[in-house]
RNA sequence: GCCACCGUGGCUCAGGGGUAGAGCAGCUCACUCGUAAUGAGCAGGUCGUGAGUUCGAAUCUCACCGGUGGCUCCA
């Protein structure tokens, strides 16, 4: 590049009147509940950062830049580089960042016509893009759709050397940003347009705030998430392991203690199904390819699943990557009135999928999993009440583990794609029913997400995010006319004569794998009593105490409350600290007064002491509080 | 699968061309102690796997297998 677009002194802030239109006009690019100050800062770093970029790597060949939003927590900018890019890299290009923004270069804008963009950009192949995109008025510059008689201005922000085809807004000069409040964070691969067929662009990164104490709170939190997470939580309290190497990557190895939790949800939730008029079924982890090849799942994801299995004698067998080909098929095996309706088949059934390697992440991402599966064969005029059943079943799991901070996205199809089975009709009327049981639950906020139904038709879905910020399907309810159509399910109405029925599949957990991840970061690894694997632990203060410290273990466990004797001939306070740390709920310390007064001195791991209770008051205090589910340990 | 970074005893990590180190955990012994770590001793690793460079590789190179963060995908 190296053209002039702008002549202006370095260091001049003067603006003519076209300039202070262009900056105020740009605002209303800025999302609503972003900061407006931090979104300009950001998205000016970027700018800075593709300058500094350009300088570093323009001397070893060609640099293409391709776009450079502020997101969330920070910006990035994706750049055709040369070579790949490295730390050292990256050191070079913040501090040189640092530079430029000491210069107080002002952001100039201008705006022009598409003429003048296309020569003025005509060595960047990416920007040439995006301007045939703002030319046909369709999309902003970074490729999104813009609403209907919205064509946006072509704009040119400059700083210093650097000219970007930008829609802003930005700050008036390189010197508001903060030295001291900007980080690059990371290198990444992106492909050009988020689509993998394109070419994979180096996407570098970074953050920027308005003063240095909120970067470093930013990075505390960063790291104080990391103390959360799961896959450190899940090992420091021996809740499941993963052994890549030799039992394979995305199977889960759940170990006691883990298990203690998966089965509580399942018998939670197995209660609440059998209230609910659910019927429990098994049914076998592998079939017949035939048995996909009817409900589509073959053909549609077949790359998503483990390659077949052969015997010998001919037959081709399916790891099941879905329960519910497996539940038509017990539907299927009776003749069915409509009296019998609504059917509701439960299973927490066991399913496969090949996910690519590098997708695979701790309990959230993995290749086998359990889904607390059910499908409901309704009458098409049940759909609406059993769905909003469903969903009230969801809600009420949610909320016994105190989980609130969810969205609620129904997802449908995306017009135009191959990846669905049925025609769009039935789509839609499953969709419209969907959105009528949705208007029982007037508190729930929601939003309509094309693309994101189940490829045999539109569901809802309750997703949550992890403590680094990734979103997460949890529970998901589905209505669906493409199976019960595929594979000629009837029931015999009032008329005598057949109808389809309508399924709903729905899992309010989703998978426990998922689930028990999430909530592994939601409690920080303190489960409430009722989850907590273990419960008690007990602690005597001198070996003379063990006697009456056995006997409290043996008479909790004969409760049902899981308690162990912390025997070790280490001082109490080391036994104190070690069941802390494995944030068991309560500590029962055992002295010479509770001997002689068969009581424990309780302790929780709140750091709070509840003192001497007789044992018999312990065990009332804690059975209350396993029946009522409570998060509260008194 | 793609991009970047990483891979040392059960865990957390140091070291880095001459044939492995710490803390915690574990085991043994002593101590018997009132609400978050008692002390001493012992044991434990072919440094992810395979090839190459070298007199010599945990250390350098390449490939592969995994992990982390992104991208894509996620019925």
């Amino acid at each position: 590049m190296g053209r002039e677009l702008f002549c202006f002194a370095t260091g001049e802030r003067q603006m003519d009147i076209q300039q202070v239109d262009l900056y105020k006009e740009a605002e209303r690019y800025i999302p609503k509940g972003y900061d407006p100050e931090l979104y300009k800062v950001r998205h000016s770093a970027a700018h800075i950062l593709a300058q500094a970029v350009r300088e570093r790597f323009a001397p070893e060949g060609e640099v293409s830049i391709a776009i450079g939003p502020p997101i969330e927590d920070g910006f990035y900018y994706d750049f055709d580089l040369p070579r790949a890019a490295n730390e050292a890299d990256l050191a070079w290009v913040e501090e040189r960042m640092r530079e430029i923004i000491k210069g107080k270069f002002p952001f100039a804008v201008r705006e022009v016509s598409v003429e003048e963009a296309r020569e003025f950009f005509k060595e960047e192949p990416y920007k040439l893009e995006l301007i045939e995109g703002l030319a046909r008025g369709q999309v902003d510059e970074y490729g999104n759709a813009v609403p209907e008689g919205e064509a946006p201005k072509i704009t040119i922000y400059q700083h210093d050397t650097f000219a970007d085809l930008c829609r802003g807004p930005h700050v008036r000069h390189t010197g508001e940003i903060k030295g001291t409040a900007l980080k690059l964070m990371s290198v990444a691969g992106a492909y050009w347009r988020g689509d993998e067929k394109n070419r994979q662009l180096t996407r570098i990164y970074g953050t920027a705030f308005r003063k240095q104490s909120e970067l470093d709170e930013y990075l505390k939190q960063l790291e104080e998430a990391k103390l959360r997470d799961h896959r450190k939580l899940g090992k420091e309290l021996g809740l499941y392991a993963i052994e890549p190497q030799i039992v394979g990557q995305g199977l889960i190895l759940w170990m006691p203690k883990g298990a203690v939790i998966r089965d509580q949800l399942e018998r939670f939730l197995k209660s609440e199904q059998l209230a609910a008029g659910y019927q429990p079924v098994y049914t076998p982890n592998i079939a017949k390819l035939d048995l996909f090849k009817i409900s589509g799942h073959y053909p549609y994801y077949k790359e998503s699943q483990f390659p077949p299995l052969e015997d010998d004698e001919g037959n081709s067998y399916l790891l099941k990557p879905m329960n519910c080909p497996f539940h038509i098929m017990i539907y299927k095996q009776e003749h069915h009135s409509y009296r019998d309706l609504p059917i509701r088949l439960a299973e927490f059934g066991t399913v496969y999928r090949w996910e690519k390697s590098g997708e695979v992440s701790g309990m959230t991402r993995v290749r086998g999993f359990t889904q607390d599966d059910a499908h409901l064969f309704v009458t098409p005029d049940q759909v609406e009440e059993e769905f909003a059943n469903v969903v009230e079943l969801t809600l009420k799991v949610l909320d016994t583990f105190g989980l609130s901070d969810y969205r609620v996205r129904v997802g449908v199809r995306e017009p135009n794609s191959d990846k669905y089975v049925g025609d769009a009709a039935i789509w839609d009327q499953a969709t419209q029913a969907i959105l009528n049981a949705i208007q029982r639950f007037p508190e729930l906020k929601y939003t309509v997400e094309e693309g994101e139904a189940a490829f045999y038709g539109p569901k809802l879905d309750f997703v949550v995010r992890d403590v680094i910020k990734r979103d997460w399907q949890l529970g998901t309810v589905q209505v669906d006319m493409n199976l019960p159509e595929r594979f000629e399910l009837e029931y015999v109405g009032e008329d005598n004569a057949p109808h389809r029925p309508v399924m709903i599949h729905r899992a309010p957990f989703g998978s426990l794998e998922r689930f028990i991840g999430i909530l592994i970061e939601h409690f920080g690894g303190a489960f409430p009593l009722w989850l907590a694997p273990q419960q008690a632990a007990i602690i005597p203060i001198a070996d003379r105490h063990l006697e009456w410290a056995k006997e409290v273990r043996t008479r909790l466990l004969a409760e049902g409350l899981r308690a162990e004797v912390d025997a070790r001939s280490d001082r109490m306070n080391a036994k104190i600290r070690e069941a802390q740390m494995q944030k068991v709920p309560y500590m029962l310390v055992i002295g010479d007064r509770e001997v002689e007064e068969q009581a424990v001195s309780v302790r929780l791991r709140s750091n709070e002491t509840v003192g001497a209770l007789s044992l018999e008051q312990f065990v009332a205090l804690a059975k209350r509080l396993i029946n009522e589910k409570s998060l509260a340990l008194q």
